[in-house]
DNA sequence: CTGTCCTTCAC
DNA sequence: TGAAGGACA
């Protein structure tokens, strides 16, 4: 067998500098085998053109070509991680994993599966806080329960917050002589696992200076389309976040901040209490008698419900994996609540769809604007989806990007009238709340 | 206990 | 001005 080794594996930190796990990994007293594996508990349930795992594929063809200047590669593999770590521990001598911190129920039980299943060969398993500034219980209350309301929560991560350690940069340049010299490893084609390249490309993500200073003023503009599409980076950690929290501090953007604030604010929600992945938060808002009619879900899917500015943002969404933010709250308080089609449908549509797909924020706003969830919208705020469009998108610039037909006779009917689905709205939740 | 507050509004 | 009501300190 060949020299003992520890495994980095990479999971959603796709990024060689400034990883915590990775750093520390470098500085044990083995050579890292860098590892990455294409689960297919997960694969197997993404379309075969899905842009998040073209993505996530040539983020590490990069860090392979990378890797390989300093002699090393990265090992890919395609499988059930328990499976995989069978074969690669009966390939390499391996001694430790390291990894960074994955919060969600699934990624949860598999770490624990694969922990228990590497103790059992004397290996060990170590973990780091990569993804996030405060995790787990690190910002409760003063009587040590999780926070459910943002503000308070997100005042006492200010005041925990102190830069020069929370925003310590774990550089790695200095230590990659610590890689497995081992050019070889096993490698992946998209084809190789039953899919192929996306014509969606994930946009590079925006923070000059520019950007998040005009943030607060933007965000609620639709068609200006100011955002700096940092979503699906933090998603598969293809930028820090301290990094990026640094510079929203440098910039001096409380409101920009503040959303870096509402990520974690969620994630620590769904890690106190993973129930709400398909529970409602408060019980009985699941007892809403949902209307669930097909026709009506396919309708707004497709972006045709005569209403302009849901139809915009559904539109938006099919063609390029992307919703302006402010359009995505609105055509969730639609389905909720004009249409009375449970939350988990529409959830379940935007886990499809979104290339930032992360799901502690969806389930979290999806039961924001079902009114179900923590620091939830009263259920009998309906947003009305003709007035928004006057709020923010006024000149129609986003709907026409986006609603071709929009004026002609082509559009669509109005699918439902405000006034009577606002009211059967009304009363079916006071049926089941009150 | 009690006062204050609550991302994203509508009629 | 309101079809509540709960979280927090």
């Amino acid at each position: 067998m060949a020299d003992k080794v520890n495994i980095f594996w990479f999971r959603r930190d796709l990024r060689l500098d400034d990883n915590v796990g990775f750093y520390k990994a470098l500085h044990g007293k083995y050579p890292v085998l860098p590892v990455f594996i294409f689960d297919t508990e997960i694969l197997n349930e993404l379309p075969e053109d899905d842009a998040r795992v073209t993505f996530i594929f040539l983020t590490l063809q990069n860090m392979r070509k990378e890797l390989q200047n300093h002699g090393s590669s990265i090992a890919m593999y395609h499988g059930a991680p328990s499976e995989v770590f069978k074969t690669i521990t009966s390939e390499f001598d391996v001694q430790n994993v390291i990894t960074n911190h994955d919060y969600e129920p699934y990624a949860n039980k598999r770490d624990s599966e694969v922990k228990n299943q590497l103790s059992e060969k004397e290996i060990g398993f170590y973990t780091y806080k990569d993804q996030v500034v405060f995790e787990k219980e690190e910002v409760v209350k003063a009587d040590g329960d999780p926070y459910v309301v943002y503000t308070p929560y997100m005042k006492t991560w200010k005041s925990k917050f102190n830069a020069d350690e929370d925003l310590r940069i774990y550089y790695t340049s200095q230590h990659l002589d610590n890689l497995l010299q081992h050019s070889r490893l096993p490698n992946l084609s998209l084809s190789d696992m039953g899919f192929k390249k996306s014509s969606i490309d994930i946009p590079d993500y925006d923070v000059t200076p520019t950007t998040i200073q005009k943030y607060e003023k933007t965000r609620n503009f639709p068609a200006q389309d100011a955002t700096s599409h940092l979503g699906p980076h933090l998603r598969f950690g293809t930028v820090s976040i301290r990094k990026i929290v640094k510079k929203a501090i440098a910039e001096k953007n409380e409101v920009f901040w503040q959303e870096l604030i509402w990520r974690e604010f969620f994630m620590q929600i769904l890690w106190h209490f993973p129930h709400t992945v398909d529970t409602a938060f408060r019980k009985k808002y699941d007892r809403v008698e949902w209307r669930n009619h097909k026709t009506d879900f396919q309708k707004w899917k497709e972006g045709k419900t005569g209403y302009p500015l849901v139809d915009a943002g559904m539109r938006q969404l099919n063609t390029s994996g992307y919703m302006h933010n402010r359009v995505r709250m609105l055509v969730a308080s639609f389905l909720c609540k004009h249409l009375l089609i449970d939350w988990r449908w529409g959830e379940a549509y935007f886990a499809e769809k979104l290339l930032d797909y992360e799901l502690s924020s969806n389930v979290g706003n999806w039961q924001w604007a079902a009114g179900s969830g923590v620091d939830a919208a009263p259920y009998f705020r309906i947003f009305n989806p003709t007035t928004q469009i006057d709020k923010f998108d006024s000149d129609k610039k986003y709907i026409k990007k986006w609603v071709e037909e929009y004026d002609t006779d082509a559009y669509p009917e109005k699918m439902v009238d405000h006034k009577e689905a606002r009211e059967r709205a009304l009363s079916t939740y006071k049926k089941a709340v009150s």
